[in-house]
Order: structure tokens, then C-alpha cells, then sequence
DNA sequence: TAGTGGTCTAGACCACTTA
DNA sequence: AAGTGGTCTAGACCACTAG
């Protein structure tokens, strides 16, 4: 952040210059919250660059920055030739991500408690997603999250188990759950792919959540693989439906 | 796109000035699929950005854009006066969108069938998601969503009825699926929040679908509103777990 | 042909980190 | 002090669209 001052001028009408906010971004949420405001509907064309440089005094790339930002937050789509047009809301346009599952997992009443972790025979499922031959070993760990004393969130893994590897250090990375949302280790780790499916808790599952066999549960499975490309770990996350749900919004907000 | 001609040289070691593809998108894949084959891995850092415009021979605003496009891609993070360094995968940073659903939708052997149009009084629960008086009148409008002529999705939605305003238009509006989920109309909406979570089929449902009581089901819900801010239509999706789920990816792809 | 967005240059000054 | 990223300028040329 450059210069700072305390902006002066209605940021409606113009930009700051002496703002700690960088010019491209005033005109970012001058511009959205005209849109917000309805001020520009979907499908109106926006003030075309060279008009909004001279409007607000900054040079076109400013502009154009400012442009492309709105333009990949889905707020508007530009045309070549033709002009810089609002988009209207569109329902596939909406992403979901894990904020409610990693606020769950970050919050101060939060507890993990290990059940288990032991050396397995990989039956033919886990051989299948890990990449192995039937029969050989992987580590597997179970663990209960509560939040408030209460349980949440019960997780079961199988890991890779390379007794080349130190093995200790990357079973860890993987453990870590709370390293796994924020990115801290894990660099042993190249991509992962998740899948969130409804399922309903089985017995098991019903004593650890204290909830009722038969009950509507949010499951996300998740995979991740080594810069090799093999699969390193394979494991799934289960909680009551009433715990864990994940929300999205589209157009612009505010 | 602004000059064509095949690209002539290996992408992994220079850009090409020549390519249909802008300079700033070639060094954004040069760079990312450094990453995603283990040259460059998370925490290492880049090449500064000096040594990228010489290297690429490419200007500093360039190399700054491809930059920018993989800090907001979630690849990299730059900071201010240490230098650009790989992002560990975060587990926290996946994004689930709809395409599933929209896939769905717009696949040619995908058809909607309307089960229900009327004008029902709304209950209490539909009074509050509109923001309506209890026992007003709602439009109420029933559909089943077919692949391949097997029942994929049910739907049921609550329109605002408000005779001052041209109903047929903005019912229709909200009523073309294919339209919300394409940004076609929609002109009217300023913002649509949505939740997923996992439910069970009840009675009713279970006919529609073809499924059996207590199955698990996933359940998309949404509103819409318009830009007066108030709410103008609450519905829900549901589906068979197995005909519906949602993935994402972390890390750097291919 | 005039106007639009798309890309790119070759610098400048600033803020921040590290040594 | 040297090196890093962050912002911004004041243009240029290009591709595309529309009248």
C-alpha cells in the first residue's frame, strides 16, 4: 500500500489520490456499487474507458485494470468493439467453497481427538483409490472433531505408507488438518480433488455424531497426490446435516 | 485476440511473439506448468520480476499481469519486498461450483417437465423467506428435470405475486432455468443467495425421482432478490445423491 | 470511419524487506 | 543500500464492431 491519508472526497464521485486505496480499486467498487445500486442494470453498457479516464483523470491502464478486475469477478463482461457491458446474475456462476468447514475447524472451541491410528491391509477400495495392490499396508486414522464439547465432524484417512519415505514427517503433513486449510506444510503434496455428496450416517457414524442411523449427512471425500501424480492420501469427512452446509452467493453483493 | 500465426517455439522457453496468445497468458502457463511438474515447489520463490522481463524479454507491466493472474489464481503469493513464492495447497481453497448441474441442465437428453403452475396462500415458512404476510398469494410452480427420460431433479419454487407488475414477464423471467442459469434474463434480479446441504427424500419425493424413503438426497436452496433488496423467489432443488454431487480441485492442474 | 476494448512498452516513484 | 513487489503514467498499435 503506497501513500496514507484518510480519503477526502466522496468516493462516489472521485477518486483519492492521496488514499491508501490504490486508484484501479476505488474505481473497482465505484464502479460495483453503481452496479449494486442498480445505477447501471444488467445489460447496460458501461461509460467506455477513455470516458471513465477522463471522468475520474487516470490513465487507461488504470482503467483497464480496474475493468479486467470487475470483469473476472463476473460483474461485467467486455466486448471488443462494442463496449463493457453488466452481466445479469447468472445461478451456474455460483461457487461454494469450505469457509464453513475451515471456520469450524479454526474456531477457538474446536477440539480433534485422535481414535485412531494404526497400519491396515488396504482392502480392495482403498487399494483402488491409493493406487496399490490389494493387501499391502497403508496407515489409517480416524478422528472426531467437537466444537463445544459437541461432535462434528468425523474423519477417516488412509495414507500412502512408504517405508522409503520419512514416513513420520509426511504422515504429518497430512495430519495436520488445520496445516491442510491454511497451506502451511503440505508441500510434499502437488493437487488434490474433493467431492461433497449427501449421504445418510450408518451405525458407526451415528454413535461418534451422536446422531440417529439413517440420518442426512454432508460427506466430502478428499484426494490429494504427490508431484509423482500418485495418490498420497485418500480420506472422507462425514457430519450431520444440520451442522455442515455450504452456502454461495451470486451477483454483487453489497 | 490480436495477431495469429502458430506458435513457433517451445512454450517452456520463450514466448512468442508471434502467437495468437497474448505474452502475458504464455509466461502465466510457463510459469504454472513449472509449478505443477515440481521445478518450481510450494514455498520455493520465482524469479523476480526483473529477472523475468529480462529473462522473457517481455516488459515489467507484463510480467507484473501474469504475475497478478497467479496470485489470484491462488498459485503464488507475492510479497511486497521478500518476492513471489508458490502457495502450498490449501485445502480451505476449494471452490465447488454448479457445473454438474448445470451440465445437467443444458445436455441435450435433458428435459423439463412443469408439474404444478398456481396460486397458492403462502405458509408461514414461505411468508418469511419472501418477506411476506402469512396467507398472502405466492405462485407456486412444480418441475421435474429428466435425462434420458429417468427423473434427475425436482424443483419446487415460490414467486413473488404482484399484480402491479407485468407477473408474465417476470415470472417467466425467473422461470426459464436454462435463463438463470445461462445470465439470459434475469435483468431484474440484483443478487441470489444459495445453500447446499444433504436431506433425505420424503414420500413425495421419493415418487418423483424414483427413489426409495430416507434415501440421501441433495438439497439446493436459493434466493433471489431484486434490487429494491427485497426478495422476489425461494426455491430448492433436489436430487438423488448418486445423480448429483460436487467437485473441486486444489493445486495446481496439469 | 469512428469508437470500442486488448495488449504492450519503457520507464517512474513508492513501500517494504533484508543485510 | 540493494533488491523486491505495488502502482501508475502516457502513450502506442492492434482487432473488432457498428453506422
Amino acid at each position: 500500500m503506497p501513500r496514507r491519508s484518510p480519503t477526502r472526497l466522496d468516493p462516489e464521485l472521485n477518486i483519492d489520490r492521496d488514499s491508501y486505496e490504490p486508484a484501479y480499486v476505488q474505481l473497482v467498487n465505484i464502479l460495483r456499487r453503481q452496479v449494486a445500486s442498480g445505477i447501471f442494470r444488467p445489460g447496460d453498457r458501461l461509460p467506455s474507458e477513455s470516458e471513465l479516464r477522463q471522468r475520474y483523470d487516470i490513465s487507461p491502464m488504470t482503467v483497464r485494470r480496474a475493468i479486467n478486475i470487475l470483469a473476472d469477478q463476473g460483474v461485467v463482461v467486455a466486448e471488443q468493439g462494442r463496449g463493457t457491458f453488466v452481466k445479469p446474475i447468472e445461478l451456474g456462476a455460483a461457487t461454494f467453497d469450505l469457509q464453513a468447514l475451515q471456520e469450524l475447524l479454526n474456531g477457538e472451541a474446536t477440539s480433534v481427538r485422535m481414535l485412531e491410528a494404526s497400519i491396515v491391509s488396504a482392502d480392495e477400495r482403498t487399494a483402488r483409490k491409493l493406487a496399490l495392490i490389494e493387501g499391502k499396508r497403508a496407515i489409517f486414522i480416524r478422528r472426531l472433531l467437537s466444537r463445544n464439547g459437541k461432535p462434528i465432524i468425523y474423519h477417516r484417512e488412509y495414507l500412502l505408507y512408504d517405508p522409503r519415505l520419512p514416513s513420520i514427517e509426511s504422515e504429518l503433513e497430512v495430519t495436520s488438518l488445520r496445516g491442510l486449510f491454511d497451506g502451511i506444510g503440505a508441500t510434499e503434496l502437488k493437487r488434490g480433488e474433493l467431492t461433497i455428496e449427501a449421504a445418510t450416517l450408518d451405525e458407526e457414524e451415528a454413535v461418534y455424531l451422536e446422531g440417529t442411523v439413517g440420518e442426512a449427512a454432508v460427506l466430502l471425500e478428499h484426494v490429494f497426490y504427490g508431484f509423482d501424480n500418485r495418490p498420497v492420501s485418500w480420506g472422507w469427512f462425514i457430519s450431520r446435516s444440520e451442522n455442515l452446509s455450504f452456502r454461495a452467493f451470486v451477483g454483487v453483493r453489497e
